[in-house]
DNA sequence: AAGCCTATGTGCGTCATGCACTTAGTGTTA
DNA sequence: TAACACTAAGTGCATGACGCACATAGGCTT
């Protein structure tokens, strides 16, 4: 989940990590997810060529490191898209499922 | 997604593992789950107080586990469907991000 | 005797994450 | 000026889950 979201950020706006934690968590007001493990994941799509990052020098603070989507974390995305189909149907069969037996079984539960 | 499929199972029919590995991997055709997984969540969620084991002896074969779903085990299934849910609109909100930003930008992919 | 199916489990390596900490530049405030 | 806070990126360590392979064991078939 946490790389396709990743992707979708950059695509719509190529920045840096630290923005992209504020944009992740900002729409994960829940469960926030650890600074080290968004950097973590942006080290490793660029090693897997899905993303590239430049320096970019700042007057107000420390220099960031800018991402852009390649061509070939375009594809990852429209792969990771695909996957999370398949999720959500996945978790849509086992709703049903459990509604079903809840219905039919009296552990009700219907809201 | 293991934890709770399984909840489930065991609810439907009370079972061992064995016949749970044909059951989940039936469902899940495609990505099968290795024995050793399921051994191990099931031993785990026995220790967590979810389900509850009993040995039965067969004469058709060596001994099996049989599981069955406790109180707690409802509970925590319960807990996973509030989960499943959540995680299910986290999928459908990126799908329709995802969506409006191809549609508008041309990085069509509609099927 | 060899091989297969049922049935349960373990050992090892790998990968991802959380938590905590470090480094470093800049601005603010007591 | 010293302490603090914010921006920005990253690392070290422990934990947890999984895949792969293997071990164990009962019973049936060829």
């Amino acid at each position: 989940m946490i790389q396709p979201m990743l992707l979708l950020l950059i695509l719509k706006k190529p920045t840096h990590g630290y923005e992209l934690i504020q944009s992740f968590n900002a729409l994960h007001e829940d469960e926030i997810v650890e600074p080290g493990t968004i950097y973590r994941n942006l080290r490793r799509m660029e090693k897997e060529g899905f993303v590239l990052s430049n320096w970019e020098a700042t007057e107000t603070g420390p220099a960031r490191r800018n991402y852009a989507i390649t061509r070939a974390g375009l594809k990852a995305l429209q792969g990771a898209v695909l996957k999370l189909k398949q999720q959500k149907k996945e978790i849509e069969d086992f709703l049903t499922e459990y509604s079903d037996l809840a219905a039919k079984e009296g552990h009700s539960d219907e809201n």
